[in-house]
Order: C-alpha cells, then structure tokens, then sequence
DNA sequence: AACCGAGATGGTAACGTTTTCATAAATTTT
DNA sequence: AAAATTTATGAAAACGTTACCATCTCGGTT
C-alpha cells in the first residue's frame, strides 16, 4: 500500500473514519480496545495522515514561512535554528524563502507564504517592502520582525537590550586605559545599526568622552566594509583610536584584517571588539572579544511572537546583550 | 475579505469556479474577455490559491524537504542557498529539517516530510538510520543523499571528483618543493571524508612520496579536531611536516591555530591547505589556500536529481573540485 | 437546411481529513 | 423501573481546488 488513506485504516480496524481520527488526535474519546486495534491497523499500513487534508479542514497548517536576506550570512544559520528547534518541538514546520535582496524574489517569496497558507511569517531581513507587508497584513498573517522596523498594529519586534552590552564593553575598555576607542558601524539604513552607533556614543559620554566625529566610520555590516574603515582609521596616525568597536563582528573580522595589513598587532597596538558573536568569532586570530547576542534565543523569541504559548504565559523582557571577553582586548 | 475563496472571485466576475481555474491553470482555454474580467477579480480580491486544496486533488504539494544535521556547520547553508535557488525558480518550496545527530529528532523529521507528503527529500546529513530511508523509500518518496552513502534502488548520490582537487593541491605543494605532507582527516565513519583521505594517499603516491604513517593524522571536521591533530604533527620536531592538507575548511582553521600557537606563521613554517573553500576561507588570516567544492552547484544538482528537468537533458558528469590559491601556502 | 466540429463555459464528483449531529448502549440518578 | 446522563460510535457535510463530463453557441460543411 504505497499511500494509505483514513479510509483503509478504518477498514483494517473494522471502525469508520471518525473512530480513526479520534484515535489520532483525541484519544480520551475512544474506547481502550478500539483506540488498540485502531493502532494497530496504523502501524501495520505505515499510516501518516495526510497534512493538507487536514489543514484544510482545519484551517492552519502549522507551518511557519522565515524569510531571510541571505541564508549564507552567519548570522542567520543559528537564528534559524533556534527558530526551528522550538518550532519542531511544537509540531510545527519551518518554510524558507531567501530575498537575496531582490524585490522580484521578495515578493515572490511572499506570495509562496500566502499560497501555502502559514500560520506566521518571522521577517529577519531588513529591506522589506512596505506593500508587501501590507500584503501579509491585510491577509492577517502574524509577522515578527527581527530586525527592527516601523512599529506597528499587530506586528511584533523583539526587544532586544543593545545598550547593557555597549556599556560593558565601553567600561572595559575605559578599565584597561582606553580614551580614543573607535567605532565603525553598519550601513545607516538599518535600523538596528543605527540603535548600535547611538548606544556606542551614549555609553562613551558617560565618561565624559568627547566624540570625535572622526573614530566613528561607516562600515557595512560586512568584512570588507570593517577592513576599509579600519584603514582608514589608522591613517589617522598619532590620532588613531587605540581600541574600537564594531556593529558586528564580520565588520571586527575585517578590522583585524586591516590591522594586520597596516603591519599592527592585535591586541598589542589596537584593541577590537565585536558584535554579535557569531559562530565563528570564537575561531578568528586571536579570538575576538565581543557583544552576545544570543542568536538562538533570538529564534526562540521571534518563534513566541508568533504563536502565543498556553503554558508559558509571557515571554516579557529584553533580549539582553552581554561582553564576552576573549583575546582582542589588552592595556594601552 | 480576509481569505477569499475560488468561489468568491467566481462570483464577482460572473463566471463558474471552474472558469476561474481555468483562468489561472490553462488560459488557453478560456475567452480572453472573460479572462479579462477573472483577473480583474482575482487582483481586487488579492486572491491566492489555497495550496492545500490545490495539492490534496492534484496529488503534488511542490514542496521539498532538507534534511540537515546542524544548520549552524557552515558548509551548510551555502547549500541550501543553491538547493533553494532553482527550487524556487521552478515553484517549489523548501521544508527544512535539524537531525542535531539526535535519533528522535532525525525520526521526526521524516514524520513531517511524510506527513506533509512532500515530493522528495534531500537528505544532507550522514547520520541516518536505514530504517528510516526504508519508511521514504517504501512510500516512493524520492530522495537525494549529500554524502556519499551506500549506493541503493531508487536513491541518487551527487558524483562529486575529489580527486581533480586533491591532485591540484598536492601538484602546487609537490612544485613548491614539499616533500613531507601532512594530512589531517575527518572523522573516519564519513564515507566522504575516507573518500578525500584515500584521494590523497593515492595522490601522494604519484610523485612516489612514501607515505608516513605519522603525517596522517585523524581529526573531526572540526576546528578542534584540525588544532589537536596540528598540534601532534608538530610535536614531530624535525620530521614535522612542511605543510599539510585538511579534510575540510575548519579543520584547516584549526591547524592553522595550532601552528600560531606554537608561535610558528603560516604559510612561513608550514603550508596549509583546506577543502570545501567555504565561505568564511577568504577571510582567514592569511586567506587560506583550499579546494573549492562549490556548494551551490552541490544544492542545484542535488535538487535537479530530485525534480527531472524536463529542459534540460541530464545534468551529467561529475562535481568538480577546483584548487584556489590563496595565501597560506609558500615554498618551503 | 440539417449537421458537425470547435470553442467556451458550467455542474459535479472527487481528494483525505475533521467536525457537527445523531444514535445506540451502558450507566447513573431519582 | 423510568428518566437522565454518560460513553462510544458512525453518517454525512464541510474545507477549496481541479478533473471529468456535459451543454450550448457558433461558423462552416455538405
């Protein structure tokens, strides 16, 4: 029997249809012998009731859409997976769809969501467009944003605490001497890149640092953006920043870079701190020290925002950010 | 109108559901003015096909799984970015699924995929139990494996040549003026990683370098096992290698910390050589030298052995592995 | 002028579930 | 012992499509 049905079930056991699907999904209304010979008939067939049969009585279809940028950036992979273990845990599926930053693939991928019916939609990437959204919304899709985005009725963000990292980092830095600490950022239409630069400079007036328009570079959240502005710092010379933070760590990845290239030393001539801790941070020359953001967990929250959990009432808080101090960082 | 049916868009445009299916699966058949007002109906109303209703007559849910151990392993999501690519270019979807090498989750994601009734499944982990493939294959799921696995009816392998690669690799070493290559392997129950062991021992042995049992040296595909065994070869003093090729990338990673540690330089002491070139290998410090497995193609092909390309004849011959030059090797 | 094929459309039965609603038997209550 | 409840089951109507089999209207043939 390649595919069998309810139907072939409720034959073997001698039952109608419904006796078998009470079996399956309310077991409390079926007789003990019955729900016993329902079973057995399931295992002997290889019974797998049939998804979009039931989903489309049911109306959901347990399957969560992720729309990401770039599944080849690092920082998702792990997003995804802490999405995706929860998610399974719950019973429910995980459809990806890839934008590659293009509007074509964008609006694909969410016509793919609408036509497959998803329960939710959790967006982690930034360039969305706003129709499409709208799209969704008038659809009453649930939608997460990771990324943060124009708040909203009925769309979630997660609440992620940026600034307790920051200050961390900033107070070690200052602990170990540092004054001229730069900072390179991420491209200045992400919002979340935006909230980074402004707690870096927030936090550094707390010490009564004078900004110097000049430590702060723009950056591109990738390696090559982080070892341009870091050149670019050190051609600062005698004014160059002996230690200096980035909005992520692909921008720290390629700071190093950069250090190296000018013939400096990490940490001996420059300090470097990242952001993100990502997967990879812990494996750079020498390990970077850097600002967590618990990726996983930042999957499980988007995950939350989606489908409301009975048993755990409230997700509530921020995400918070915390300094992990590896090798970068030294004394001037 | 939240979701509106075929029905609804029958209704507003004056015509039967049937026309509308029509409208929108064979136009051939219908007028084009009636057409003209089905269209008109369907943009208004935003109506999308309910994929369910539509997979549950039709038999085909256009929806792939990928099964994956850890998405977080970077080889990975390259992969699934070239997999994802052509699927969504022909309008199928893609359901993924962590094993986490975990029994019970790996038993899980085949219920889902069977569940879901997805059109096959590309398995992307080695780790997987026979009887699990047994439960896809009796219910003529078809199915694609990554890894090489042991060759059966009805399940396709992607043909990759390691050996291209390989030779490259040790042809530039051997031109350099190495003699004494190390070689650090994967974890010896990956048919794949034997596969690249043996490429290299029988490579070797073309330039009739005897092989030293102590070069080889077993890691796990990991950056700590790439660190530990770096560290034994070193521990070899005099008869320590001039350079060494890796299993994979991170391996590769790993030796090259290694030989930092020992407060030797690459490629100054020691040449080394990665494989997979994953995405991260440019911006290893110095970039490291490896054998390009291009994983995009691994994903297309894997979906094309999965869908039948009515275009295109045959994808036919081998993956090839390519040598890429970077800066971590030098002559002795 | 009767006939025929083609073109355009509609009615209805599937597809495999779950969800009412109904019924029958067994148990409890009065 | 009759009535009222509970327990265990089944029949049939959804869910939103597409596939199959009509039907109907033309213009063109004989």
């Amino acid at each position: 029997m390649a595919k069998p049905t309810i139907h072939q079930v409720a034959n073997r056991a001698g039952v109608s249809t419904t006796t078998v699907s009470r079996t399956v999904n309310t077991p409390s209304l079926v007789d003990a012998e019955t729900a016993g010979k329902v079973w057995a008939a399931i295992t002997e067939l290889e019974y797998y009731p049939n998804g979009q049969a039931r989903s489309l009585v049911s109306g959901r279809t347990r399957l969560l859409g992720l729309i990401v940028s770039d599944i080849t950036n690092p920082f998702f992979p792990e997003v995804i997976k802490g999405f995706e273990d929860v998610a399974a845990q719950q019973g429910f599926d995980l459809l990806i769809g890839s934008t590659d930053y293009d509007a074509k693939k964008m609006a694909g991928c969410v016509r793919r969501m609408l036509e497959r019916r998803v329960d939710g939609v959790a967006i982690m990437t930034s360039e969305m467009d706003d129709r499409l959204v709208d799209q969704l919304a008038r659809r009453q899709v649930p939608m997460v944003f990771l990324d943060v985005a124009t708040p909203r009725e009925g769309i979630a963000n997660i609440a992620v605490n940026y600034e307790s990292g920051i200050n961390e980092a900033v107070d070690h830095l200052v602990a170990l001497g540092h004054r001229r600490i730069g900072f390179v950022s991420g491209p200045p239409h992400l919002k979340s890149a935006q909230i980074r630069r402004l707690g870096f400079l927030r936090s550094l007036s707390r010490y009564g640092i004078h900004e110097d328009d000049r430590l702060v570079v723009e950056g591109d959240h990738k390696v090559e953006g982080g070892l341009r502005a870091m050149t670019q710092l050190l051609q600062l010379g005698e004014r160059r920043p002996t230690a200096a933070l980035a909005s992520n760590d692909l921008t720290a990845i390629g700071m190093i870079r950069g250090i190296h290239r000018a013939g400096l030393h990490v940490p001996g001539d420059v300090s470097v701190v990242g952001f993100d801790d990502i997967w990879l941070a812990q494996f750079t020359d020498p390990p970077l020290t850097t600002i967590r953001l618990s990726r996983t967990e930042l999957g499980q929250r988007a995950f939350h925002a989606l489908v409301p959990d009975k048993a755990a009432p409230e997700a509530g808080g921020e995400l918070e950010t915390k300094l992990i101090i590896r090798e970068t960082t030294r004394a001037v």
